[in-house]
DNA sequence: TCTATTTGACCTAC
DNA sequence: GTAGGTCAAATAGA
């Protein structure tokens, strides 16, 4: 890609000052967000074109598009902003002069307990991954204790995800601010695939997963209630909505089903019910695995948002609190 | 019997 | 010394 090779240029210019270069990338980051900004648009303008009078594509696509380009206007401000200035060059050269680093402490330092993402939600556990709770602990100035949890696969995938539950509100559904630690360096696609992942892997017909869950009996009830269905539903729609943008082609409603998406309509039904005791659930194992994308919080954008690439931006820049809809912390 | 959860103890950072 | 994070033995459930 052009953005790779403009930054890798731009990183690897040589130079004996380290801050120069350092600013160097901090502009290459920031001409490439303006970049994808602007082509963004361009992007946006095209599609409503070619599908001008189609309706629900047509207002799924901007809609879309509209959230990319929101994802490069935080993504800029973020990186304006004197926070992410790059370093002065008045700050010592660390590299050389640190000491060796000692064995590292099994125990995350005080440091590294920033989660890399945060979000609230009633349904802590579906999030695509699987969890094993290891401790909870009650934590001071707090009503409810806080549970921990490890991937799944911690120990045979040495992955070093994890997240903490805490309830923080008694509300009906009760809120829940889940912090994720660490990234997943397990392969989830992998996983052994239930009936329930099959479904949710989206390569289930739509008139069969609903029949599934009509005939089946509490297991992939469970999984896939009713309101799963509606957002499976809303998933497929908005993926081959995305594809038909990207494809040029009309968007055809999977298994004939209108499902609107749109800011007006109020926001859609949680998949999950099981979640709202962590402390009682087993961890994730039913949270439907496999390539389910993960669902973000709900009220990211007062949107019912789908955890993609996109998402992921959306997601994370709700954490600094920035204008707009994100998640007040 | 196996697996997941619970919970008190221990360890580390502040 | 305190608070928060993790460990691991005990316990429960399938």
């Amino acid at each position: 890609m052009q953005t790779q090779s403009r930054l890798a240029v731009s990183g690897g210019r040589s130079g004996s000052n380290s801050s120069s270069a350092s600013e160097d990338e901090h502009e290459a980051v920031i001409r490439e967000l303006t970049r994808g900004h602007e082509l963004t648009a361009q992007l946006r303008a095209e599609a409503l074109r070619a599908l001008r009078g189609q309706g629900q594509a047509e207002a799924t696509a901007a809609f879309i598009l509209q959230e990319v380009s929101r994802a490069f206007t935080v993504c800029l401000s973020i990186m304006s902003s004197p926070a992410r200035a790059p370093p002065s060059s008045q700050q010592p050269p660390t590299m050389e002069m640190a000491p060796a680093p000692a064995l590292a402490p099994p125990r995350r330092s005080r440091d590294d307990s920033i989660p890399r993402e945060q979000r609230m939600t009633s349904s802590p556990h579906f999030d695509g991954y699987q969890w094993r709770k290891y401790g909870q602990k009650r934590i001071t100035k707090t009503q409810f204790p806080r549970c921990y949890f490890k991937c799944s696969f911690h120990r045979e995938r040495s992955c070093r995800a994890t997240k903490q539950v805490q309830q923080c509100s008694n509300d009906d559904p009760p809120q829940y601010v889940v912090m994720y630690f660490n990234e997943h360096t397990c392969d989830t696609a992998a996983w052994e695939t239930a009936p329930a992942a099959a479904a949710s892997s989206g390569m289930m017909p739509l008139d069969d997963l609903s029949a599934l869950v009509a005939r089946q009996g509490h297991g992939v009830r469970a999984l896939l209630d009713e309101r799963g269905v509606q957002e499976e539903l809303e998933r497929r729609l908005l993926v081959s909505s995305l594809a038909c943008v990207l494809g040029g082609q009309h968007h055809q409603s999977p298994a004939g089903s209108a499902v609107n998406v749109g800011h007006e309509q109020e926001p859609p039904p949680r998949a999950r019910t099981r979640d709202d005791a962590p402390t009682s659930a087993p961890a994730g194992v039913d949270d439907a695995p496999g390539e389910m994308p993960r669902i973000i919080d709900e009220d990211v954008a007062g949107l019912d948002v789908m955890d993609y690439d996109v998402t992921d931006v959306l997601c994370f820049v709700d954490s600094y609190d920035l204008p707009g809809d994100g998640f007040p912390f």
